[in-house]
RNA sequence: GCUCAGAUGGUGGAACUGGUAGACACGCAGGACUUAAAAUCCUGUGCCCUCAACAGGCGUGCGGGUUCGAUUCCCGCUCUGAGUACCA
């Protein structure tokens, strides 16, 4: 029988569901390896061909790692809380929890007819309660945390509090709030329980607190800095705005050097790490408190501005301060004398929104308040301005101005008639430009004149330090994460409120189950949807938080669930975690790169702070699978001279011959750039009449990259493509299409070649008529040399992710056994086997035709490389790297023998006209090239 | 601006540690089979000169360098894509 894919496919799509193929046992012996998708959100537009590309090639190389005596952990589940069904919901009513199972539906059919080997036992939903309860549970274990830095890590917050009752808050060095009080452990004692609460929250891991969020109006939601781009929200594309609100938020900054110090352990792509640095922002530097000048200053009492620098060797340049029109002491500062030109800069900055101020990064503004501070190093007198080049979120919302050491300050000093001086005598030119040089000796810079860089540094921090102004510094740029988020489609956060003040539900009480509502809206009085739900008290009693966590809550931990996927008790056993571990390969978008990728490394440390875990690292190799771009497809309609459309379709290298308009159409009616005139018709029954002018015969479309979108006619759907050529086709032309990790556009146009491919495979075991024949003979050498080659190449790919090569490698093999009319019983059997993790349909089909039970725990056949010793005579060598010539010489020869063998050849010695040659270079026991 | 990645035929791409550049596939051209088409099979296909073959010249974004030998390593530049952006 021809090759039946669809017969083919089906039996055994059946067979590895009833008989549970892929079910991972927790219990092995062998070694375990833990193959991870990032699980997707199943939207409403269901995959795309875009989408399966990384399931693919996890999958092939989940099945590769069974074949190689591994016990593989390959699971799938679902992102299930987020806008969309939300949206949804918003303009139709329909429950978001429908929605979402109608879309898991389509997804479950669209992934299981490309035959993954997930293991569906341990399937997870981020929605359901039994999941979601656990993630509440951590959030749980969060807010009972703080980070203890003498210990580096999270401990419970009965630790801190046995630490405030044995010596107060003196001893204790914790990643806090600012505004944690100073007290003795008699103070704490006599503290109420709401005082004691309320201090308590400035340290643990999870937090409220008023704060400055982005919050974007139209999705009625604040939302993570990760979520926003360029001043708009990631989904939905919404201006953000900033704003302060009382919020729940993470403590993620506890974690900033670790969670950097972790990237030089793990094998990820550089520029995923590159980002997570970058986002983290370490800089080391110094803070430095400046003394406000009580002589001019409206502020009575003494006080500071305190700023951080990167530059502290460039303090004696100083010649002003810039503070950030938020600053708190901006309005204590500002003289009567200048207090309209503050009012209306700042009444300008205002105005100007997080867009116009990214944009706007070359005028130079600002305002004198009137004040002075106080150099600590020289006493000397500088004047405190306000400008919006200064961020009040970064370090201390306070900068002291070095014109001749920063670009910025020099333009604002320049601008301003402010003093330049020169700190270094290896600066150039310091009244055209700011010159950042480290170089030379000191000079203008009282004593620490004459020292170096590294010294100046050393020096200062430490002199600081003594004076009580100052100390050495690291400042990170990740700000903590905020949590909550005013939406209706997510985990409710498991705290309810007494007095003001947030306490945590009873741990048996989980989950706390989102609530009914009539409409998925904000209330009347502004309240999250939330606030709709009837009876939304604790015990009747508390009112519960209205807000509900993040998208990233349920993916922050999802790989542990998945171990043990069904425990009602724990989120996983202790047995299961300590026995897979962590992820070996985990396979995604790199637009998870600072979202994602960092919230679960930071709650993959916590866990592990607690016990719970026992690796600091959660993902050990990262894979991006790059992005499938769409191929749209272009028809040229006619314009005339008044610019309206005609009735006429000029074909694509025709149409500069005319006045047209290019027209989306419909990718799946064009093949290899020819449209489907009859169904182009169809598709667009305006043009049921047209005239279509057409080059060769045939009419030809234009061709432009874009993203993905049904708008654009370009979506190409894997349904139909695994309809006309099987899911074993689909597969193996995703991978051949190029590298893994690169982003390309989806073209259909090559996959007849992969399709022939296949039938090609088929064929090698069947003979003219069809019928299944291969025989029991003996291989011949030029059989297993063949067999051995595609062994070897195919596990060396696959190790190596270049999943495309070994596609092509297969054709090739398979040619050659064709050519050899190879019908050998051991020689097609292991290449089944080796072709298995590509094409598992046809390859089951086959393994079960050549009488054997099921593939998935074969070995994989061992690489021989006696059947690949070169035994051809003739190979090429040049003379001098340029002309080149073959050689006729046996390769048993040893190099002595060679070089022996070649200069007594006949074309060699022509070549050389009677020169002996300097030197001759051997490749692999072969000679390459004679230098004379 | 900064950081990272990349540039190879008509197209997607291969060449793994410097060793016959263009594997494999698509497309195209020609042929076989067929009344015909589809399907299938065979042949050719980097560019230039040449009727063609032999032979030759040029070729991995551009300009240099190292080397017997460079798509691969080094320096400088151009372009493309991604990320990030007043972070003190």
């Amino acid at each position: 029988m021809d090759y039946q894919f669809k017969e083919i496919e089906q039996k055994w799509q059946q067979y590895w569901a009833t008989n549970q193929t892929f079910k991972a046992d927790s219990n092995s012996d062998k070694p375990k390896y833990y193959v991870l998708d990032m699980f997707p959100y199943p939207s409403g537009a269901g995959l795309h061909v875009g989408h399966p590309l990384g399931y693919i090639a996890s999958d092939i190389f989940a099945r590769y790692k069974r074949l190689k005596g591994f016990n593989v952990l390959h699971p799938m589940g679902y992102d299930s809380f987020g806008l969309p069904a939300e949206q949804y919901a918003i303009q139709t009513g329909q429950h978001p929890a429908i929605t979402t199972e109608t879309n898991i539906a389509t997804y479950r059919r669209q992934l299981d007819q490309i035959g993954f080997s997930f293991d569906w036992s341990r399937e997870v939903r981020t929605s359901d309660p039994g999941y979601y309860k656990w993630t509440q549970w951590i959030f749980m274990q969060l807010f009972n945390s703080w980070y203890n830095l003498e210990t580096d890590r999270a401990e419970d917050i009965t630790t801190l509090v046995e630490k405030f009752n044995a010596s107060g808050s003196a001893e204790v060095k914790a990643v806090c709030d600012e505004d944690t009080r100073s007290f003795l452990p008699s103070d704490w004692a006599n503290f109420s329980d709401e005082e004691k609460q309320e201090e308590l929250l400035k340290y643990r891991l999870t937090y409220l607190k008023e704060s400055t969020v982005n919050w974007c109006p139209a999705l009625g939601t604040v939302l993570a800095n990760d979520e926003v781009k360029d001043g708009f929200s990631e989904r939905g594309g919404f201006p953000v705005e900033q704003k302060k609100m009382m919020q729940w938020s993470m403590r993620i900054s506890a974690y900033a050097e670790r969670l950097l110090q972790g990237l030089d352990t793990i094998d990820w792509p550089e520029p995923v790490k590159e980002m997570q640095r970058n986002w983290i922002g370490k800089s080391v530097g110094a803070s430095v408190k400046f003394k406000i000048d009580t002589e001019n200053s409206p502020l009575p009492t003494e006080n500071y501005i305190e700023v951080f620098t990167t530059r502290v060797d460039t303090i004696f340049g100083v010649s002003f301060v810039v503070l950030a029109p938020e600053h708190e002491l901006v309005q204590q500062l500002t003289t009567p004398a200048q207090q309209q030109i503050v009012d209306d800069y700042i009444a300008q900055t205002k105005k100007k929104s997080e867009l116009d101020r990214m944009a706007d990064t070359k005028t130079v503004s600002g305002a004198f308040t009137g004040s002075y501070v106080l150099n600590p190093v020289n006493g000397e007198k500088v004047q405190i301005w306000i400008a919006d080049y200064v961020l009040a979120g970064y370090g201390t919302g306070a900068v002291m101005g070095v014109p001749s050491g920063d670009q910025r300050d020099w333009l604002f000093a320049t601008h301003f008639n402010l003093p330049i001086i020169q700190i270094l005598d290896a600066q150039q030119d310091v009244e055209t430009q700011a010159d950042a040089t480290k170089e030379g000796k000191y000079i203008n810079s009282g004593f620490i004149n004459g020292l170096n860089y590294a010294a100046a540094v050393a020096f200062l921090n430490n002199w600081l330090e003594e004076q009580g102004v100052g100390k050495a510094k690291i400042n990170y740029r990740m700000r903590d994460a905020i949590f909550g988020r005013q939406r209706y489609w997510g985990e409710p956060i498991p705290v309810y409120f007494k007095d003001g003040l947030p306490y945590l539900v009873k741990e048996e009480e989980l989950p706390v189950v989102l609530p009914e509502i009539d409409k998925y809206l904000p209330t009347e009085s502004g309240e999250p949807p939330l606030g709709r739900a009837a009876d939304w008290k604790y015990n009747g009693e508390y009112e519960y938080e209205l807000s509900t966590m993040p998208g990233w809550a349920g993916s922050s931990w999802y790989w542990y669930r998945y171990m043990d996927a069904q425990n009602d008790s724990e989120f996983a056993s202790k047995e299961a975690v300590a026995y897979w571990k962590d992820v070996d390969l985990y396979i995604g978008g790199s637009e998870h790169a600072t979202g994602h990728l960092l919230y679960s490394r930071f709650w993959n440390k916590f866990l592990k702070d607690l016990g719970y875990v026992t690796e600091e690292e959660p993902f050990k190799k990262l894979i991006n699978q790059g992005m499938i771009q769409g191929r749209s497809n272009f028809v040229y309609r006619v314009v005339d001279a008044e610019g309206r459309g005609t009735n006429t379709l000029v074909s694509y290298g025709l149409r500069k011959d005319y006045k047209t308009i290019a027209l989306h159409v419909d990718v799946n009616i064009v093949e290899n750039d020819i449209l489907n005139i009859e169904k182009f018709k169809a598709f667009r029954p305006e043009f049921e009449n047209a005239e279509f002018i057409l080059e060769g015969g045939k009419y030809i479309c234009g061709v432009e990259v874009e993203k993905m979108s049904k708008s654009k006619f370009n979506v190409v759907n894997p349904d139909v493509l695994i309809e006309h050529y099987g899911a074993d086709t689909l597969r193996m032309y995703e991978m051949f299409l190029g590298p893994l990790e690169q982003s390309k556009p989806w073209n259909t146009n090559g996959i007849e070649g992969v399709f022939k491919f296949l039938r090609k495979f088929w064929r090698l075991f069947h003979n003219e008529e069809w019928q299944f024949h291969v025989n029991d003979s003996v291989p011949t050498k030029a059989e297993l040399k063949a067999l051995h080659k595609i062994i070897k190449k195919v596990q060396d790919d696959i190790e190596r992710f270049s999943f495309n090569t070994s596609v092509s490698s297969f054709m090739i093999a398979v040619n050659e056994l064709t050519d050899l009319k190879c019908k050998n019983r051991q020689v097609l059997e292991d290449l089944v086997v080796v072709l298995s993790p590509y094409a598992p349909h046809i390859c089951e089909e086959l393994w079960s035709l050549l009488g054997n039970e099921h593939l998935s725990t074969t070995p994989y056949p061992t690489f021989n490389p006696a059947y690949l010793e070169e035994n051809e005579f003739a190979y090429p060598i040049s003379i001098n790297g340029k002309m080149k010539m073959n050689l006729n010489l046996s390769l048993s020869l040893d190099e002595s023998q060679v070089h022996e063998a070649v200069l007594a050849d006949e074309q060699v010695q022509k070549h050389l006209e009677g020169k002996t040659p300097k030197k001759i270079i051997f490749v692999k026991g072969k000679i390459v090239n004679i230098v004379i």
